[in-house]
DNA sequence: CAACCTTTGCAACCCAGTTGCACGAAATCC
DNA sequence: GGATTTCGTGCAACTGGGTTGCAAAGGTTG
């Protein structure tokens, strides 16, 4: 999907979020990318933008339920758009990820939702993180034939 | 399950591992832990080992598959005996758990299997990471009656 | 006992994430 | 419209978990 300006300036608003250039960067950026990005990540692909303020941005983005997190294990947390439909609160799009061990990237599974399970009384669920971790498919092949 | 340290030795060597003072104690705080512990945790409850040798020995264990590590988001990894029933590379009791936002607690829900998922073809699998949050029992009951 | 390898503690380092502060822009109030 | 407050940002410094280099301690082997 292709995201100007202008929508996404609509996304902040819908979300209660002043729109402002640093904003509208860093969605833009979360917006277009096939993956989850880190901070690290974030930051390179908007070197104009001081890392803090990505910092800031991601976290206010969080608190509005604008995008989430996700660990993958490569000890640093990824971040990536909610696309619920209904906009708000809950995300309605809980889907599998996929960490290659052997090239660290995260793939989403876009289609194929995280199976719930039914806990124990008492435990008041929230949200899950599956995380699914091997090769990826070019790493599996390249393995596979030799290197 | 009351760990001794001849039993712990016998784990060890089950595993290929040189059994030394401290993988002793390592091991048999792990193993008494009725929660995964992250480095950290660890480190406190040892306070005679230091941090890098603690570090260490998980590391090793993790390579000889005698713990796993899982990434509940509250930035320290924590870390779990593998409780496979034939000792060996693949762990068949791959649990869900739970992680509190409210304590930061991580919780085993050892009797809940993770569920598995069909993966687009391509993908090697090598293990899962569930990890659902919210509120455990008891800061779901606290937070509910006023605080 | 001497030569070797392994394990450990200490200190230093790395790096992601986070915070304090001060400046500049934007919104608000006479 | 100008003064005042609030908000957003960049910079620099800090934090804390994780990690590594090195040298001393301990154990093993011939």
């Amino acid at each position: 999907m292709k995201y100007n300006s202008t929508l996404c300036e609509a996304l902040l608003e819908s979300h209660e979020i002043k729109p402002t250039a640093n904003r509208i960067l860093v969605l833009r950026t979360l917006a277009e990318a096939r993956q989850p990005l880190s901070l690290s990540e974030l930051e390179c692909e908007m070197l104009s933008v001081d890392r803090s303020s990505v910092f800031r941005v991601l976290t206010l983005f969080r608190e509005h339920h604008l995008v989430h997190v996700l660990e993958d294990g490569s000890d640093s947390v990824r971040y990536e758009l909610c696309h619920s439909t209904d906009g708000h609160e809950h995300d309605d799009d809980q889907h599998v990820h996929f960490y290659c061990e052997q090239c660290q990237q995260t793939f989403c599974i876009t289609d194929v939702p995280i199976p719930t399970v039914s806990l124990p009384d008492g435990y008041v669920l929230e949200s899950v993180n599956y995380m699914a971790k091997g090769l990826c498919p070019r790493c599996a092949l390249r393995k596979e034939k030799g290197r």
